[in-house]
DNA sequence: ATGTTC
């Protein structure tokens, strides 16, 4: 493979394609991984990295996760700073098409033993009351102009009409309300496809899991308890969803703002038309910029209201109290995602504009913007793996420096869904699954076909990756039990 | 990811 005589080993886990590698490249790639995870990432995946190293404003590196594979424009894995007070753009293609897209993690004080007699009784209803699938709709019943309120407060909104306890906001990035959304930026169109999507899992990759900490699972006793994670066997829930329809529609209609007004309005030249993007510092990077806060806003609401969903299931299956069960989230965290963020460069603070997709914050101790209780031993990161194996809980690190504070995101696939849907059939996996103590629902056996484990990379292999390049600390592993797939 | 090809 050609690219692998190019590239050069900086590290165990660090891999850099130098400016040299593409005409245009204004900064090298850097792609993280261990040798096999290089070895066998998607050629097409070096080809997108090295196009964002040419986007205006980059600065130090475009960088890949370990977990990267083809995407839009960026690959999935990326991560791009881009200088906003040197002429840095924004751009859909490197945050994704679901604005948002993240996990949450819930705790319980009940233990494996507890939750197995009844894990087909809690998927079941779990399934019944968060809607997943394609299309699907929740049960919130609000107008149009309700819905532009909700997309501007985020979390906040649902803890505020019922749907979730104060200390959530504490526990979700941004606080479950990014500041500078603006209901005026976004379209009629994008309103109508989201205004009956909030408490909705989608589907795709999407997912609400019932997991169990194993007392050999777990890496730091001091960190996991400080995260919740404390008595042996300790049954979590873990979902990842986004901005449905709403947040899909945002990024279409800018994309073609953008596509229009690039070349002939700001003279940026890019050498993939995935990669349309606009100075941040201009009207139409400004409004993207506030409609897209939109789409992070609307996810967060979704994920409030499906934790009250989760809450209520739990509390009628086991006849108690949501808090008397301990359901305490850990964290919220976002896998796609524009920030203005502060980051030293060579010595010197520079606001940047970072983009990650399908990349994880992974801010260190003592840094600002995490919950206060976690402020000094560094923020909760939530990695999905595949529904077959098993996810994680990672802590920050000071390493983070490096990717501007930024980790992996999940499995990341190396099989397309097309492959895998003919490797695989629902039906049978279902039962397998089953046999091997998870019991999986799912709204369509294709969808849960294109899920399979084997269509996924090595979760523990991207995990070791990330923690050996510095950028995050293992915590806790966790086995599913029980998983309710879009 | 997505009213899975406006």
């Amino acid at each position: 493979m050609a690219t692998m005589d190019v590239i050069e080993r900086i590290s165990d886990t660090v891999w850099e394609l130098p400016v040299s590698y593409k005409e245009g490249m204004r900064v090298p790639a850097r792609i993280y991984g261990t040798e096999k995870l290089i070895r066998e990432m998607d050629e097409a995946v070096y080809d997108q990295i090295t196009n964002v190293a040419t986007l205006p404003g980059i600065t130090k590196y475009a960088l890949c996760m370990p977990d990267g594979h083809f995407g839009y424009g960026f690959p999935i894995g990326g991560v791009a700073a881009m200088d906003v007070n040197e002429g840095g753009v924004i751009s859909p293609g490197g945050i994704g098409f679901d604005i948002n897209c993240g996990m949450r993690l819930v705790t319980s004080n009940l233990t494996y033993g507890e939750v197995k007699p009844h894990i087909r009784e809690l998927v079941d209803l779990l399934y019944r009351q968060v809607p997943a699938g394609v299309g699907s709709t929740g049960f919130l019943k609000m107008s149009k102009r309700e819905f532009r309120e909700v997309v501007e407060q985020g979390a906040r909104w649902c803890v505020r009409n019922g749907y979730g306890w104060k200390e959530d906001l504490e526990l979700t990035e941004e606080s479950g309300c990014i500041e500078g959304a603006d209901a005026a930026k976004i379209s009629d169109k994008a309103v109508d496809r989201g205004f009956k999507q909030i408490g909705t899992l989608g589907s795709g990759n999407h997912y609400l899991e019932i997991q169990v900490a194993h007392r050999e699972n777990i890496f730091d006793e001091e960190l996991a308890e400080a995260f919740g994670i404390s008595i042996p066997d300790q049954v979590v829930i873990m979902f990842h969803c986004g901005s449905r329809g709403f947040g899909h529609q945002v990024a279409t209609d800018y994309l073609q703002i953008f596509l229009k007004v690039m070349d002939s309005k700001y003279g940026i030249k890019i050498l993939d038309r995935e990669l349309a993007c606009a100075p941040f510092d201009s009207t139409e990077g400004r409004d993207y910029f506030a409609g897209m806060k939109c789409g992070i806003n609307m996810s967060f609401a979704n994920r409030q209201v499906i934790l009250h969903r989760i809450r209520e299931v739990f509390s009628k299956v086991f006849g108690r109290s949501a808090e008397d069960l301990g359901m305490h989230m850990v964290y919220d965290v976002a896998h796609n995602t524009a920030k203005l963020e502060c980051h030293k460069v060579d010595g010197r603070e520079k606001q940047l504009l970072v983009h990650r997709k399908g990349a994880t914050r992974a801010f260190g101790p003592g840094m600002g913007g995490i919950p206060e209780s976690y402020k000094t031993i560094g923020q909760p990161v939530i990695i999905g793996g595949s529904m077959e194996t098993g996810s994680y809980l990672l802590v920050g690190t000071p390493g983070g420096a490096e990717t501007f504070f930024s980790t992996a995101h999940g499995s990341g696939r190396t099989m397309s869904r097309t492959k895998a849907r003919k490797t695989w059939r629902g039906e049978k996996l279902q039962r397998e699954m089953e046999a091997r103590g998870i019991y999986v629902r799912s709204t369509s056996w294709r969808g849960l076909a294109e899920e399979a484990g084997g269509a996924y990379k090595d979760i523990d292999e991207v995990i070791e990756a990330s923690e050996l390049a510095g950028i995050s600390k293992r915590v806790v592993r966790f086995t599913p039990i029980g998983n309710v797939k879009g």
